[in-house]
DNA sequence: TTGACGTACAACTATATGGTTGTATGATTC
DNA sequence: GAATCATACAACCATATAGTTGTACGTCAA
């Protein structure tokens, strides 16, 4: 997923997707580059998990999956966690000399 | 910064840095890697941020730049209160909707 | 000062990635 | 059914990336 995340364009698709349910040929009206280029893009986030397209008609609308997206950021919030208990850890033992100095 | 997220290896340093200091050539040592390669991925982490060294004596101590992490952690996080605030507002439609079928 | 250690970096290679064009397929409209 | 629209995907290309080896340089210890 952090992968999927890594590309400037598959993080805008992401962001525009969010804000409201958009056809692949919509998506890329919004882009520079070819609409294969487009709808690789979507299928790579499609691949992560991170975004799931439906049909209606002849169209593919592609929506969030709004899970992934937690699951990334509670992966980065479980990093800030260790971080917190390490520092709390280091103050402790910092605490923990000082008292032994007296 | 998603893009140095974006390695394996990259990630796993930052964990390991994260949990405590180390060298260069002791962060090396954990992986399959030569050291190069190794000092290549942090000299990347560096250049995004992610981490910083100090030198002490020959040897450079990384370590990480949690405000950077929590940088990318919030980025993820006001996507969702973005998805959020949508969901809030098709609520109040749908709720205006069925008031209006009254 | 010599040698070993820890690091940085250049040069190179192989593969991954982001982009293209072209073609095929399914749904829609006439 | 024919033409068209929306999409998927294969094949290809250029560049980026992750890895390698080799070399150079600062630091420490003898």
């Amino acid at each position: 997923m952090f992968q999927a995340l890594a590309d400037r364009t598959r993080r805008d698709i992401v962001r525009r997707v969010m804000l409201e349910e958009l056809s692949v040929s919509e998506l890329a009206d919004s882009y520079e580059m070819s609409f294969a280029g487009v709808q690789k893009h979507v299928a790579v986030l499609e691949r992560a998990g991170l975004v799931s397209k439906r049909r209606v008609g002849r169209a593919q609308i592609a929506h969030v999956e709004m899970g992934a997206i937690r699951t990334v950021s509670s992966l980065l919030n479980e990093l800030e966690e260790v971080w917190r208990a390490r520092v709390e850890r280091i103050d402790d033992l910092l605490a923990a000399d000082e008292a032994e100095g007296q």
